[in-house]
DNA sequence: GGTCCGTGTCAAGCGTGCTTGACGTCGAGT
DNA sequence: ACTCGACGTCAAGCACGCTTGACACGGACC
């Protein structure tokens, strides 16, 4: 599972401080997906899609 | 979060231990996600998601 | 140099996702 | 009455998702 949450949100402008205040959860967790250590629960995953308008599969690849 | 996985299922004509085999998972798994005791995770709700040719969107519903 | 901010990472702790193995119940078929 | 498949559920155990709190590093800015 590899995601491209990372460059979303880079390209919205945010730090992924602003970005886990707007999902409510922590700057660890958001790091920890973008840097692969884990994968998001699958409400957290939705939540994800949801704040970049785009699908679930559209952000998470299985490898 | 619930979601349609039982109907879908149904309307397969599959059972929880078919479903189960199919994703690879214990027909346990299976039964615990249908039931609503949690979530899965998210590798499995894509491949759930895929076995039906939905997206995740489709078939899991945040309340 | 000093002070931020953003990022990566660690540790400890808690709840959940998934496993195997087992048991009870119900309906269908014999 | 018996068996069998399908389903719901329990318990114990292990790995993962997420938390708070902390530390280190680099780049920007004073």
């Amino acid at each position: 599972m590899d995601n491209d949450v990372k460059e979303l949100r880079v390209a919205a402008g945010l730090s992924q401080r602003e970005l886990a205040e707007a999902l409510s959860v922590s700057r660890q967790t958001v790091n920890s997906i973008e840097t692969g250590r884990y994968d998001p629960s699958l409400p957290l995953a939705i939540a994800i899609a949801r704040h970049f308008a785009r699908t679930v599969e559209e952000i998470f690849h299985v490898d």
